[in-house]
DNA sequence: CGCGCGTTTGAATACTATCAAGTTCCGTGG
DNA sequence: CCACGGAACTTGATAGTATTCAAACGCGCG
């Protein structure tokens, strides 16, 4: 299903944090349904994207049919940017009605260049995806499914900013979240299922679920009881402890 | 151990490879043996740091004791630039006599703001970072060790330029790539053996070996035969296949 | 209302982590 | 130079966990 690209001017003040007039003149907005691609592994990477509205999925297929999630894009996070030549992944809209602002590579390559202000932002998503790579990492590392599921809530629920409330909204379903976590949908769900019966979640509903047992989540994300260390800690680690910082 | 800052000016001539002149004049080089922390998880994150030579992994404690490898850096990668405040990390030298250029933060970010030139080196560096971040999550994304091993096999050639030659030299321990691709110590170990016996690779001292059947390495990182999907597939990727963009 | 997709639960299997022990490698001190 | 000792590396056996196959359930949407 094609989407049609509007012109930036045709849609409803958007408020452009910190970017620069000149980049939002050479934008354009899409409109997208859940499920639609923004662009498709292999195809040439001509644009940046800033989500403006809704969520975004990256992901990847490997040759042997795993799907895998790279990455969920909330609004206004820039992705694309990273990609030259051919993109690598693909990127598909989780929300209904998701809006998405698409930069010309090419002006915005030029304006990083001459516009100080274009540049900073460029700088502050680039870490901004760093953080998140990183996040995932962390996640991955993990070992047991509930330790990399607890580490994922918490980690989503921090994200989508569960503003003093502790329910959050999952936008993306348990096969998303499985192919982001590199675990099968059914022991994501099994682990939720333990989480939800010792009581340290509750299902709202099927993609909206509530924290009650904070505490207990963060002791999950930490696994079982300390395995004794095998590598060789660092030769001048002795001063310091280096473990568990906030 | 504490290590010795030089001043910059003290080093023999090395090459500054697209860094401009005042960031060089504010930067001291620091060498240290295989086991120093260059800094550790906790600190005070006051300087950006660049690899002249040797290699170094930065790594982290869990709170229950396991170690994880978030990323290999090779000389000319910059590190310590995205961890604002406080070091989320460890950063420890693998190599014996590992150079590293240290730059205060507060005139890196300075220069970077008003020096386009630097401006350019961070982007570049920022976006290496990136990719070496998403190309972890790719070998964490494999299920089996066999083709965990396989992708960081593939990947550490590639980055290690093996230029030509098909023998790559592992400057980390087995333990420094278990805790890389998040597996067990021993399981590495199986894997490489299995590899050996089919002679895929060939092992030529504990730290070197050589890439006999490069294919076979491709096959063994793509895992088993294919299996079925089982989350929907985009809505609009039939034109496409999306597999295996090389 | 019913179909399909997403979700959840249930067994059997396959795999990896773990524990344990042996071997090689390398630096250190005699 | 050689012997020693410790760390890194490798191999074996067992137990625990996730994946897989299979099937039921709920929910949204046509």
């Amino acid at each position: 299903m094609m989407v049609d690209w509007a012109s930036s001017s045709e849609i409803v003040r958007i408020p452009w944090n910190r970017t620069s007039a000149a980049m939002e003149r050479a934008a354009a907005v899409l409109r997208c349904e859940a499920g639609d691609s923004v662009y498709r592994c292999g195809e040439a990477s001509l644009y940046w994207y800033r989500i403006v509205n809704g969520a975004v999925r990256k992901c990847m297929l490997s040759a042997d049919g795993h799907r895998q999630v790279v990455d969920f894009l909330l609004p206004e996070n820039l992705f694309g940017f990273a990609e030259h030549g051919m993109h690598r992944f693909s990127a598909e809209a989780l929300s209904p009605s998701t809006l998405i602002a698409r930069y010309p590579r090419r002006d915005a390559e030029r304006l990083v260049e001459c516009d100080p202000q274009v540049s900073r932002w460029l700088r502050r998503q680039a870490l901004d995806s760093i953080s998140r790579l990183q996040a995932r990492a962390l996640i991955l590392g993990r070992t047991g499914a509930l330790a990399r599921v607890s580490a994922f809530l918490l980690d989503w629920a921090e994200r989508s900013g569960s503003a003093r409330s502790d329910v959050i909204s999952l936008p993306m379903s348990r096969y998303d979240i499985a192919d982001y976590v590199c675990m099968a949908v059914e022991t994501v769900c099994r682990a939720l299922t333990v989480l939800r019966e010792h009581q340290v979640i509750a299902l709202c509903a099927t993609r909206s679920l509530r924290i009650c047992d904070r505490c207990a989540l963060e002791r999950a994300k930490e696994g079982g009881q300390p395995p004794p260390l095998r590598h060789n800690p660092s030769r001048d680690s002795a001063s310091r402890s280096g473990v568990g910082c906030p």
